[in-house]
DNA sequence: CCAATATTGTACTGATTAGTACATAATTAA
DNA sequence: TTAATTATGTACTAATCAGTACAATATTGG
């Protein structure tokens, strides 16, 4: 292992560069921004992502994810009460400050966004999601051989509801910043989990 | 009244720059692109348009809003079963083209990416929208009266969550286009309205 | 028919874009 | 100590971006 030593760790740029997408979307990400976030020059980003700044999207949220999904599975496996756990994991999206109201959910914003602009990143996106929403299914699965949940419809159904759910409210946070109404607002929607 | 005549309707260019701006987003649309659509120089253009893209962009959202609102409110008036409507109104999106899934709500989009690009027209776009939810307001409002709907949540509150419902299956759709999964899915969600 | 006026098409601008080329620098294995 | 290797910073490129300048054109009122 010869040659001169990286100055910067993969995972860490990526992180900054995600910073960076998630506050102003692909397109309206320049390199240029990118590449300064991320503390590197030019030479080192394009010798480390061939692929250029779409490469890096994608690993973005691809990294975002698989961090996301590792705390969330972590966390089901602390508690005592998963379904509990969900229905805290939405209604503390209230709680929010304004900035991250307005930011929205990355890999959302990435389904809304590569729609027009690429349609494998778009699918890439869309992949991650149908992550979380087996974590529900999962959850929902259980609490139903519980009889914690008394609803008979599918699991998958139920978890994909809460999936439209956590997209509209990804909407309705930027319309209504406001912690109270936006608590109301969910706890209506999680009736689906009854 | 002298001079040269216009060679373009502006309303009529504006559907069609609408056309381009739903399809690939608003940074991704290229000015060029717009006048090939609209099918005009960029003389007549940055005569009509003094401000621009941005100001082609906000009378797109305006437009596209007031004729849909414009329907919407002459279906319901035509109806006599407006709660009924509301619901064909979110079922109906089911059947739509998969091109039209993958398309999604163009003021939905809007709100989407202008909040990283442009927070005046974010909040135009918001302000729009609230226009759709002012309607789903009274609807509710009318039918509570009635005894049509037998829930007492305040009609506010439902609107709103129609919007959540509205927005989140904006993004579902474009996951899961297949008509009958959709409509299920629908049919759970709008429980609300009973 | 001509002056005033409004619209058009085209050529141009300067800024910004993502990405490349390459000489220089820092490391390790032999 | 040197050759091989890998990474870095900078200067450059070619394309595209939104927008401007302006001469040519088509109309109407007088």
């Amino acid at each position: 292992m010869a040659g001169r030593p990286k100055i910067f760790d993969e995972q860490a740029v990526i992180d900054k560069a995600t910073e960076v997408f998630w506050l102003k979307g692909y397109e309206a990400s320049s390199a240029d921004e990118l590449l300064e976030a991320m503390g590197i020059g030019k030479g080192s980003f394009y010798l480390a992502f061939k692929g250029g700044k779409k490469e890096l999207y994608e690993r973005s949220l691809e990294q975002f994810s698989q961090k996301a999904m590792e705390k969330l599975r972590k966390d089901l496996a602390a508690t005592g009460d998963p379904l509990e756990l969900v229905r805290d994991f939405f209604l503390s999206i209230a709680d929010s400050k304004k900035a991250n109201h307005e930011k929205g959910c990355y890999m959302v914003n990435a389904i809304n966004e590569m729609g027009a602009v690429d349609s494998r990143l778009q699918a890439k996106a869309i992949q991650l999601l149908q992550v979380l929403e087996k974590v529900f299914t999962d959850v929902i699965r259980e609490a139903q051989k519980n009889k914690q949940l008394l609803t008979k419809e599918k699991p998958e159904l139920i978890a994909r509801s809460l999936i439209t759910l956590w997209s509209g409210i990804n909407i309705t946070r930027r319309m209504y910043p406001d912690a109270r109404q936006l608590k109301q607002l969910i706890a209506l929607q999680l009736d689906v989990l009854k």
